[in-house]
DNA sequence: CTGTTAGCGCATTCAG
DNA sequence: CTGAATGCGCTAACAG
């Protein structure tokens, strides 16, 4: 392996020398500074960042820990977040939790021993607090992204829960919809209470009554929803809903399953909408009404956030950042 | 910061105890190790990976890079090689190269500086090949996903390209068709020649005759096929493909795009049937027939090749791993 | 079974 | 502007 002493004896110098050259001093003449990039060049020199971490406390390495790889809301997260650190300088370790939070207590520990200089998370939910304690305690920064957790103060990109809510139900209430239910995700994660609380408010807004029975809470991975589907067919006419709010794209796609599978006609029956758009990939056969997240821009912003943390750079105050949705409507909430 | 020496002496061990404790070395007697364990629980100890590495030369780190972390085919390998890593007590590192060898080049460097025990690789083609060779001569072992690079001799896991060609191909002559064309993708990546290759072979076996106009070369991630479906629409009826196979799921979700802004109906003028399933979701408006390449398994046993390698227990030579597809037949290519 | 010595590759600190 | 000494946290190799 070379390393700086053998930079150093064939461009003779020190090996102090060529560590301010690779890491751009300016007290360094320009002689010095070329005779040393060709040997590095010549002998394709690579540092390396174990040591240099082991000394300096700092790996220019971040980590994203996600609840769900397979997600494309998160994917886009990740590619936003990935260009972001790359454009600053850093390299970014990708974490998949599964929505487990023992899962992410492992990756934690794992950051942890591997010396990660900040952690971007969008935790499992309120019981990732001693996740998260884990590494305030350890001094190392983290921000959150899409979802937060009570009791512990930290930088926050999402998406705009209330307002997004918002334009879903008056979306719905303009198509002459006057009973809505809320397919949500579980209360122990912050952005499923957020849309609760805003769908309840939204509901008053548009003029119409909630009704706890059209209030269910499931879980963003779940994937039958043929019983919730089934009680809601079986209320009377006049209680049953006609349209569905799903709180993500997951739940919006397996809601649709279970109604065909049931035989309910979307939208005529019943209308469905959801947050996130499940596409991937520009939409063939388009369907389902959304309320689209900027999901790049919650994990580029994040990860710019955790950069100035780690650099020191930002206020001391934590910093919460919430980006307007865009609601697309498709044919699930609109009849021929 | 807690350090093996601060459980030392706590302890009131030696720090090579802790570090024999640590490492689960068997030279170590019960008693001891239950006293250092407690302290180490106690003090909650963290083991230094960079320290460690910088020693031991291993880092039990481990990178996945792909081409398009959008593509639910990647993210589906990302989580079968995940999953394998974790299992075997290492990390993995997701690189997304998007499909630009120079974007490969950097995260190359980055690997290489950051000591990963191995790499796992879907390169961005033939023009990979000096950052592999780089890879090579420094000794970091890698093993190809779904796609491998000429002049490289390295393990291989992928779908089985000829017998899945084939599959896709019997299909559609099943269904009558005579004229079938091929959206391929840049025949500088391996499995973009495979299929080809098979293709040919295919029509012949399926008695069918090969017409160069109907084979057409682009990018896996292009997004437009306006150009290319006119073109076809503007061939004699005689002449006109009444079948497309399409060499991956971008490509098979934007020709059907462009085959409806055209107003071309599918299946009636025109059957589509691709490579790989474009949903990550369970799909709740199926309508594409694809043949879905066991993305899961492919990463998976990638992994675990590269695993053994790294821990020397592969056998020299290398290795080639194919597994069959699933052909999903959708509305599509069947018409009603 | 346990401890001692040495050094991994680099950057910080202090001298020139 | 350049260099020498020192140590980051850990483990290999040897000794007891």
């Amino acid at each position: 392996m070379v390393t700086i002493y053998d930079i150093a004896k064939k461009a003779n110098v020190s090996p102090m020398t060529v560590s301010r050259v690779i890491n751009h001093s300016p007290a360094i003449s320009e002689a010095t500074r070329l005779k040393v990039e060709a040997v590095i060049r010549e002998m394709d020199y690579i540092p390396n960042k174990q040591a240099r971490g082991l000394v300096s406390k700092e790996t220019k390495l971040v980590s994203l820990v996600i609840p769900d790889i397979a997600n494309p809301f998160f994917t886009t997260i990740a590619r936003g977040a990935e260009d972001k650190a790359l454009q600053s300088g850093y390299q970014m370790l990708l974490g998949n939790s599964d929505e487990q939070t023992d899962k992410e207590c492992r990756y934690v520990d794992l950051l942890l021993s591997s010396k990660v200089d900040g952690v971007l998370i969008a935790p499992t939910g309120d019981a990732s607090l001693p996740n998260l304690r884990k590494l305030a305690k350890r001094r190392v920064p983290f921000v959150f992204v899409d979802r937060y957790v009570e009791g512990i103060d930290a930088d926050l990109a999402s998406g705009d829960n209330v307002e997004t809510t918002r334009e879903l139900v008056a979306h719905l209430a303009e198509q002459g919809h006057r009973r809505i239910a809320l397919i949500n995700g579980p209360s122990g994660i912050s952005n499923a209470r957020e849309r609760r609380q805003a769908f309840l408010d939204a509901l008053v807004l548009s003029g119409l009554e909630a009704c706890p029975e059209l209030l269910i809470e499931t879980h963003f991975r779940q994937d039958s929803f043929s019983d919730i589907v089934r009680t809601f067919m079986a209320l009377a006419p006049a209680a049953r809903p006609t349209a569905i709010v799903a709180a993500n794209n997951f739940i919006g796609v397996n809601t649709l399953r279970a109604l065909k599978e049931m035989n309910v006609t979307v939208p005529d029956e019943i209308s469905v909408a959801c947050f996130d758009d499940p596409e991937p990939i520009p939409d063939y056969n388009p369907f389902l009404t959304v309320a689209a997240q900027p999901a790049y821009d919650i994990g580029y912003m994040g990860m710019q956030m955790l950069i100035e943390r780690i650099e020191g750079t930002a206020p001391a105050r934590s910093r919460k950042i919430m980006l307007p949705s865009t609601l697309i409507v498709r044919k699930s909430t609109v009849k021929a």
